[in-house]
DNA sequence: ACGGGTGTTTGATCTTGGTCAAGTTGCCGG
DNA sequence: CCGGCAACTTGACCAAGATCAAACACCCGT
């Protein structure tokens, strides 16, 4: 591989949170093994399963996380988009995938072979603390995830998605809009509702004026209301 | 302290699988600042929102983790016995617990400060790789949860969670009788099931000679007829 | 503009599991 | 041996959300 390709592989690196800032020898070691993989809409990434190949950093489209039940029925259970990476879990223990991944668009990945990343790994405390930091968020995700399906209503869990939806720094009473990232079936099914069910929560939200829905433009007519509805 | 004191903290440390086999010295290291706390039943041991100050780990008893709504509605989000750790997300990251937890009967834990573990971590590799594998097995268990209540039904999740209490090894059509660690309604709640919900289904799968229930002590009739039955 | 596929909405109905209330059981202290 | 309290069970009813079916909207390629 030539020099300037792994130059820009560094850069796709350390543009995601993970290895932002990380020492520029290290960086440009695991630049030398990853590869750019692409694939398009609706195929498959990795399965359940399967032992875990490497870190996948998703630079460019959105990668849906499946799982799948033994009767056919599967969930979104998460959606990824450019930065994020997944598929973690199975490299740093000896077990399988236990999610299925896919392409929602076309998407492109850059996969850090796992045995690179582990070696990098021992020989930069740098690295593994940063891997710490980023399993430990990973595990906030995932609680706060448990928490909306043990405690939360659908309509609360719709709510709280809209809102965490929402660009940062936006306060009080203003009216902001909002876009839907992907097509509302997934978007319900990773809230674990229904689509039918998802429809008629966006519309009891636009019934009391809380909301407008435009396809998949959300306006949030009071922020601050919205926030107050989350808690009833 | 005295030195006998920090040769038991270090062997009770090392009783547990995050540090077991871990290099002597750091090990003692830790141990010199760990210190032994004790809670009797239904005590608080730390509680959502607060910052992390340590490492907890159980050595006798057990302690629920809460998951708390704004409406004083409550569940029982994990189950904790001797051996394993709670509350290491907080650690590792600047934010706050997410969740509470409280001792079940009389409990003692072993606290280990936040920065000696953070210090340890960055001098000992062999630590931090450690501190990733735990952290990657509790993500699988946070998602095994997820995808139980994403897709499977409440008699699923109690005979999952009974196969779960079989002591290993047990193979074939043979009778196993587990005793459930904790009071029902703790199990109900874990399992994200009233304690009325719960008691019908383990009577539904006594009438279809499943199992028998005594008391606590809950009899597997035919450990391979429940594995079947918790596919359809 | 037209046709077809995909995604979304709407309505009717059904199921799962929650809620409330009233027993039981069983254990522990006097 | 007997309260008394906590855990558990049972039953009747209710509600959130799923399912099934059908219509509708939108986008895209020809």
């Amino acid at each position: 591989m030539c020099a300037a390709a792994v130059q820009v592989l560094q850069a796709a690196l350390s543009a995601s949170s993970l290895f932002a800032g990380l020492d520029p020898a290290a960086l440009g070691r695991l630049a030398g093994s990853t590869e750019l993989r692409d694939f398009s809409g609706g195929a498959v990434i990795c399965r359940e399963g399967q032992p875990g190949t490497g870190l996948h950093l998703v630079t460019r489209g959105q990668v849906k996380l499946l799982l799948q039940a033994g009767n056919g029925h599967e969930k979104v259970f998460d959606l990824i988009g450019p930065g994020a990476c997944f598929g973690e879990p199975s490299l740093y223990t000896d077990q399988p995938h236990q999610i299925t991944a896919a392409a929602i668009v076309d998407t492109q990945l850059l996969h850090v072979p796992r045995a690179d990343l582990l070696s990098t790994l021992q020989e930069t405390p740098e690295l593994a603390l940063r891997v710490i930091k980023g399993l430990a968020s990973r595990i906030y995700r995932r609680t706060h995830d448990l928490k909306s399906y043990m405690l939360m209503s659908g309509t609360q869990r719709v709510i709280c998605y809209l809102l965490h939806e929402v660009p940062l720094q936006q306060e009080g009473p203003a009216e902001v809009a909002v876009t839907l990232p992907v097509r509302k079936g997934l978007i319900a099914s990773r809230l674990n509702l229904t689509q039918e069910h998802f429809s008629r929560i966006l519309h009891e939200l636009a019934a009391t004026a809380l909301i407008k829905v435009e396809g998949q433009r959300v306006h949030i007519r009071d922020l601050s209301r919205l926030r107050a509805a989350a808690m009833s």
